[in-house]
RNA sequence: GCGGUGGUAGCUCAGCCGGAUAGAGCAACGGUUUUCUAAACCGUCGGUCGCGGGUUCGAGUCCCGCCCACCGCGCCA
């Protein structure tokens, strides 16, 4: 019999299956195997508790049947017991927990176990979406850096992945810049850094057109023009955009994220009619003070706060160009999910997007994907008010990430000083970035969280240089050993795992699967992190409990079987958040 | 006013459909290295899970009321 990736849902279905066998209603129980506390086993059932409640019937009669009835070949890889006021415990033979490992031997295994998932599915995800003609600031980063690990985690369950940029490139502040532009465009400071000289002339024109003004009815002029197609001001708008990705992209590069699309707000342009037409001909849309508006008469509060598909004066908003962009994901892409990544405050939007997608695609018969607004909270600093620079201003995403690399530097240099400097340099990269990264991904993202650069680049506790020193020191050993990790030829020598540590550390790996379901189904990556630190610490345990290159042919074999697989699942876990690792540190 | 998110150890946070004696890290205190990276490991201390009711075999988790913080609520995105 193969050995099962998930070992959790197995044995889940092998419980269904002896409940039908122990002559109970399996249709009405649920075996609810879960990860359990280590004290009590590796996979712990609770079903028959709710069972035996709703039939009325003793609860540890109810599980001595089922364990009864369960099959041999469980009894030949767990223990199992009965505890408490029914939970049955299932706790992993050391033989069984070997057999995982071998099977599970490389990322391709790991890949193809976790594939079933989302096998088949196309998935487009919604994230970063910075105004184009504008710097990206610290506010970019938890949308950049949750949105990619959420690409990862589901491209890694089986999905095809969509990454869609979806850009601000339309709208008012179009006007005031051409406007800007036009009169005190700096080529020079263009050529030097394109994104700050616009955002200079975005300011300039700004202030020079305040309401009521001449100054703004002009601006006005260029942007009716742009979207009339002056091919002066198209040229500017698409120099614009172009200066913008390149920048953008130097980001993304730092953050290891590439996009397949940027099709920002101004794509949709000439889709919006018919957003209007349809949403008029199903009556979900009605005229309101001269605007065109979708109530929700069932909801509390959006039967009375409408969602603003038309302004009054007949132009779009991002309601509409939201409402656009979903058709087009639905009918283009063939989308069967649609992950959208904002901050919490636009959770109002999205719910009444959301509803008025749903009664739209009902209306008109078309197949509705799952549609998820992913949402998170604000980075704040120490004193919990918004992130800023000491003189107030925002901080810029460059010199965040700039800081992240230097302070690492300077950890790598005081710790490492004998390390060549490009080396330091490589080393203080993949730290310093991917020591941001992780503080953003390892918190429950529907909570602020606190920007602190001692807490996320110390080494200890849940941070990114803990989990990398781990990887680096596992790489160690297979260095003085003289062995690829990669290399399974020596693991049918492993002899049975006997310490404390090693059985440890190995059931903590055989609940990667587990970790990963967590993540994805819930799209929080915090369960992966989680799961990763507990899996770094269980190794570090066993790395200062047993020495690996012992003389033992047969011990040192089972325990560079576990530092290949430790290294293969932290290595596997941390690319899957978007994390570089290292070899040395 | 309506609604969203949060309130768990001194601090920062986990706690997955209700499950066993509520867990980590930091800080504090005390240990461990002739050793594969001590950037490590082990231990001790630390709790009225915001407050009050309710539901039940069982509540940090679900329901009701209240308090506090942040945020959103008609033509910005």
């Amino acid at each position: 019999m193969p050995v099962p990736f998930n070992l959790a849902v197995e044995l889940d279905s092998v419980l269904k299956s002896a409940a039908a066998a122990a002559g109970l209603d399996a249709a009405g129980f649920a075996p609810e195997v879960r990860v359990a506390d280590p004290k009590h086993g590796d996979f712990q059932a609770n079903g028959v508790l709710s069972y035996a409640k709703s039939r009325k019937e003793n609860p540890r009669a109810v599980a001595e049947k089922l364990v009864a009835a369960l099959p041999e070949t469980v009894r030949a890889q767990c223990d199992v017991a009965i505890a408490g006021p029914g939970f049955i415990n299932f706790t992993l033979k050391p033989a069984a927990l070997l057999a995982w490992l071998r099977t599970f031997s490389n990322r391709e295994a790991l890949t193809t176990g976790a594939g079933a998932a989302h096998a088949g599915q196309t998935w487009v995800i919604d994230y970063s979406s910075p105004n184009t003609a504008k710097q990206m600031h610290v506010g970019h980063l938890r949308s950049a850096v949750i949105g990619e690990a959420i690409c990862r985690l589901l491209a890694f369950t089986g999905a095809r992945v969509i990454r869609d940029n979806h850009l601000g490139d339309w709208g008012t502040q179009f006007g005031k810049l051409i406007y800007g532009f036009k009169r005190w465009a700096d080529p020079a400071a263009l050529a030097a850094d394109p994104i700050a000289e616009l955002e200079r002339l975005y300011k300039l024109g700004n202030n020079a057109t305040p309401d009521g003004s001449p100054e703004l009815d002009e601006a006005r002029r260029e942007l009716v023009a742009l979207q009339n197609g002056d091919p002066e001001n198209v040229a500017l708008w698409q120099k614009f955009s172009e200066v913008s990705l390149a920048a953008f992209q130097q980001i993304y590069d730092r953050l290891g994220i590439r996009f397949d699309h940027n099709l920002g707000e101004s794509f949709y342009n000439d889709k919006v009619e018919r957003v209007y037409r349809e949403l008029t001909d199903t009556g979900l849309a009605v005229e309101s003070e001269g605007a065109l508006v979708v109530f929700h008469p069932e909801h509390p509060r959006f039967k009375s706060q409408p969602f603003l598909v038309r302004k009054g004066d007949g132009a779009s908003n991002y309601a509409t160009t939201d409402l656009a962009t979903a058709l087009y994901r639905t009918e283009h892409f063939n989308a069967d999910g649609i992950v959208v990544v904002t901050d919490f405050r636009q959770s109002d939007h999205f719910e009444q997007l959301i509803l008025t997608v749903k009664k739209w695609f009902a209306a008109k018969n078309y197949r509705l994907p799952e549609f998820h607004h992913v949402t998170f909270g604000a980075v704040t600093g120490e004193d919990g008010k918004a992130l800023k620079t000491r003189s107030g201003d925002v901080i810029k995403l460059k010199d965040l990430l700039d800081e992240a690399e230097e302070r690492a530097f300077a950890i790598v240099t005081e710790k490492n000083p004998e390390l060549p400097e490009n080396e330091r340099r490589d080393i203080a990269r993949a730290v310093g970035i991917g020591a941001v990264q992780y503080a953003d991904l390892s918190q429950n993202r529907s909570s602020n969280y606190v920007f602190s650069w001692d807490k996320m680049l110390a080494l200890d506790g849940n941070t990114a240089p803990y989990l990398l020193y781990a990887v680096a020191r596992i790489h160690s050993i297979f260095r003085k050993a003289g062995v690829n990790p990669a290399d399974t030829s020596a693991d049918a020598q492993a002899a049975a795992l006997e310490t404390a540590a090693e059985i440890a550390l190995a059931r903590k790996l055989v609940k990667f699967p587990d970790a990963i379901r967590l993540a994805t189904e819930s799209l929080r990556p915090h369960f992966l992190c989680l799961y990763l630190f507990e899996l770094a610490g269980d190794y570090s345990s066993f790395n200062n409990a047993d020495k690996v290159l012992v003389d033992d042919p047969a011990i040192r074999a089972r325990r560079l079987l576990l530092c290949a697989r430790t290294l293969l699942v932290l290595e596997t876990g941390l690319t899957l958040l978007g994390l570089r690792t290292l070899t040395r540190m």
